[in-house]
DNA sequence: CAGGGTCAGTTCATTCAATGAACCTTGGTG
DNA sequence: CACCAAGGTTCATTGAATGAACTGACCCTG
């Protein structure tokens, strides 16, 4: 059989949805896309924010590049470092993550809202396909603002989580290098 | 560590979209979500459609009935046979399809349409979100025409693929019994 | 310039899940 | 009674995921 890089082999079937989730339907996968939504860029910030092993880490990110939904590219060059972006392909999974989020917020029992989204425009919450209920047009993940709900933990053990526990606008980087914030 | 049926472990994750994926983010899950609103309703058919394993897909019936997606019922005594139907929660899930298809055919490489959704009402085509464009309202998948595209194969090798060539109205379960229609 | 630290991985042994084939059970059919 | 269908279960094998350890490039500090 051939190589076939991590297909997980039900291409064959006659199915657009069988073929996105060849690309984003494995384990781990549409958490690395989440978190880039969130703003993490890198290996590191990934990795302690998922708490995926770290070859697993390695081998999603490096499947999403070949699939073009991330775009690594280099962000310093004397230790070279690279970080991973969404590209246009990758944002156009938005509508993907969010009918998920709706789906686990309204269907899952127990559930307490975490997060909320909102139009940064208007600041109206967004309906449950991403589209803004006031302006009543779909809303570019670039135009969404993110808010703490409250079931968001308020004390996350690892730092990116608590880089993300104030209100922030999707796909910003999270603060790097600078000084970490409060306390 | 506690039994934890199937769940992946990501349940600590902070997210909707976590919890969501720790009911529906296996291996084969969505496929079967997504037969199920074709009209697939029995053990032999999933089986024969999907192509995976026995056990995998009798694990994934009875996690998705133990999830509330699927309600496992009797449908004749003699033989005792039971099938699966799709709960409201279930139904709930039609938006993160139609997101992931979507997905898939826009954003895939050459994808050719395999199949189209229309508003059995107006006959339009469904938006990227299951509305309909025309009438601006929400489809619920009880209301959604499957018509065949381009790239649906004419010929597939199983019946269930061959009983899902035709334009057929979501959730009506497939025929059985009495004949199998042509040639 | 030795020692320690960061970032981004790779390697490896172990565990766990998926695969495919065979088998089993219940109840009908010829 | 032999055979068949539906709906599974069991089991050996393969493959992927896990977590810990290791690597390597580069920087900083004393």
């Amino acid at each position: 059989m051939e190589p076939m890089a991590l297909g997980k082999d039900y291409a064959h079937q006659q199915c657009s949805i069988a073929r996105a989730l060849e690309v984003v339907g494995e384990r781990w996968t549409l958490l690395v896309v989440r978190d880039a939504f969130y703003g993490v860029r890198r290996y590191n910030d990934f990795l302690t924010h998922l708490g995926a092993p770290r070859a697993v880490l390695a081998a999603r990110l490096q499947a999403l590049v070949e699939a073009g939904v991330l775009d690594r590219r280099r962000y310093q060059e004397s230790p070279p470092r690279d970080e991973y972006v969404l590209t246009a392909r990758g944002l156009a999974l938005w509508p993907v993550l969010r009918a998920l989020g709706a789906w686990g917020r309204a269907e899952v029992p127990g559930a307490v809202p975490v997060r909320h989204f909102h139009h940064a425009d208007c600041g109206t919450e967004l309906g449950p396909y991403g589209e803004c209920p006031a302006c009543r047009v779909p809303v570019p993940p670039g135009d969404v603002e993110m808010r703490p709900g409250a079931g968001l933990d308020p004390d996350p053990g690892d730092p990116v989580g608590r880089a993300l526990l104030g209100t922030r606008r999707l796909l910003v980087p999270l603060p790097h290098g600078w000084e970490g914030g409060n306390s």
